[in-house]
DNA sequence: GTGAAAGCGCTAACAT
DNA sequence: ATGTTAGCGCTTTCAC
């Protein structure tokens, strides 16, 4: 591999000048740009990154925590993110946290070692103390689907609360008559404000009971279960929301399985907007604009790199019902 | 940011005593440690990885280049992948090349200039060349999913010419007469492999005609297409095997519109085995230990950054055949 | 416009 | 067992 000296010497030129040249910072004559081109050139010589990122101060290089890239949510998350990254000249690590803080505190410590130029966190355990700790480090976050209030932090969040209600209207709207929940973990703000969505709705019907509304786990079978206990407590249910795609997947299967027709007997809607194409009958959905999430975090986090003002705040997305066959008025 | 230069003088030891503790290369006193460490807790040093890869060699970064993350193979594979490598002190970078070999060139020549360590890569259109050029700087490469013969690459892949023929002679089996083939990209040898395993087993049957294999391009969609196409054609067939479960997911959907039953009137059996336990009815597969190639991947790369001996070849996987629902004999 | 030289923070001979 | 020192390849004053 050749180095910067070596094109030094074959142009003829000093490292200052080469670096100029490279770097596009400061003044380099016609002439010397063209021998510097041609020594290059001929050397193939490549920068090493390493030893930019000592002298200078960046590494081009961001980082995205999650929970587990298997839950679908996640790998369009990461493809929005890696998208704007490259084009934008990082390069993106990925770490898969578990929901575990201690994986999490870990990988943050690698990360601050590695001196990356900042991260994107999606994490229901961190807290506000780890960020400023971060950005003490000089070490810019972005925070997706959790936020603080009142906290000077940058976060993405969609519209939880407003998506549940949308979901719980539309099913309303559909003719249902005895709406159930699948709650999501009760720790993840998403999925208690989309219950409290759900709340707003339908708590003054006057066929609802609390019993209406079970917890899932977020999982398919989380959601399958879920539908199990429900349909054996209210078999007269006429419609059910899901607190994600997933637990609608699972809530589907058991409803099958029970043989009762989606969206004849029961409508069903989840929450998301994974891409579930291969679903029968399609899933109706609150889809939150996912791939928009990842790209606008890694915007604003290039913003915050590269210290152009951004207020720190959360910033809030819209969410759009999809009515799909499993939901469909007939 | 303190340096070991800070905690050299704070403990009275010379930097070296320092990094040899740090890296427990050479001899360092029972007295001296604990002054180090000391010094490095009192000054919450953390050692600056930059430094330490340009002064010695590893970075501790490996790559995993896979065509696209949303594609439900790869999450697997990258979480197999990166939960091996954090295991191993390495961090992984997620690159999507699209299946364009100029993004994929592209990153490659980023990736050389950050000194990555070592790559893993799933791709239908690099050539042997290029493998061999970043060894020659190197960086050792582990290729998934495809695979040269008679070449000194490593390589992993699983038997898809076996899985095909297991697949077709499943569904021969279960008492299927026509059995068509939904066929992945021609270029991909993993998608020509297993179409030529659905080959051998079926060619000879009296019902073979080449018209029951039609062209689809791994997604749902195109396994939907693929399937309206066939019935069209053969609306008594009573078999498919789809070249990978997505398709089958689409092809189950096309079926379900035309009032098939599965499995009563058509079987349907797909590949892969990623998680499709949202499916209904579940879908029969041919089963890759996909996280298990995914891990492999990452060992093998670790023994090659380490300059362990490694045989450079081609490992294949065995396959599984999962039998649920979408192919049970009643 | 260009060059000399001092780092960036660490590792690894080599000397002691 | 420990210290000295020369790099690793680049950026960036500062002087010319």
């Amino acid at each position: 591999m050749s180095t910067i000296r070596d094109v030094s010497k074959l142009a003829g030129v000093s490292v200052a000048t080469i670096s100029r040249y490279l770097n596009q910072s400061g003044y380099v004559s016609k002439e010397a740009e063209e021998t510097i081109l041609a020594a290059i050139q001929k050397l193939n010589y490549k920068p090493n990154n390493i030893a930019r990122s000592l002298a200078g101060k960046r590494t081009a290089t961001i980082a995205l925590l999650v929970p587990d890239i298997l839950n679908p949510f996640f790998p369009e998350i990461a493809r929005a993110a890696e998208d704007v990254a490259s084009r934008l000249g990082y390069t993106l690590i990925l770490c898969n946290t578990d929901y575990n803080p201690d994986k999490e505190r870990n990988y943050i410590d690698v990360l601050i070692n590695k001196r990356i130029d900042g991260i994107i966190i999606s994490s229901y355990t961190i807290r506000p103390e780890q960020i400023y700790a971060l950005e003490a480090e000089n070490i810019p976050v972005v925070v997706i689907d959790n936020a603080w209030e009142d906290t000077p932090i940058v976060s993405i969040t969609s519209a939880n609360r407003t998506g549940g209600q949308m979901a719980a209207q539309h099913l309303l709207d559909s003719g249902c008559q005895k709406i159930a929940h699948i709650c999501g973990p009760y720790h993840i703000t998403a999925a208690k404000n989309r219950m409290l969505g759900y709340e707003d709705v339908c708590k003054q019907q006057e066929w609802f009971t609390p019993s209406l509304m079970v917890y899932g786990d977020f999982s398919v079978s989380g959601g399958y279960s879920a539908m199990r206990e429900l349909y054996a407590k209210h078999p007269d249910i006429e419609g059910v929301f899901a607190g994600n795609d997933l637990m609608a997947a699972g809530a589907m299967k058991a409803l099958h399985e029970f043989s009762v027709r989606i969206p004849d007997q029961v409508k069903v809607i989840g929450y998301d907007g994974i891409h579930m194409d291969m679903f029968y009958p399609e899933l109706s959905t609150i889809a939150q604009p996912i791939y928009s999430i990842g790209e606008r975090a890694m915007m604003y986090l290039d913003q915050m790199i590269k210290e152009h003002p951004l207020e720190k705040k959360n910033y809030l997305i819209d969410v759009q019902l999809i009515v799909n066959a499993s939901s469909r008025s007939l």
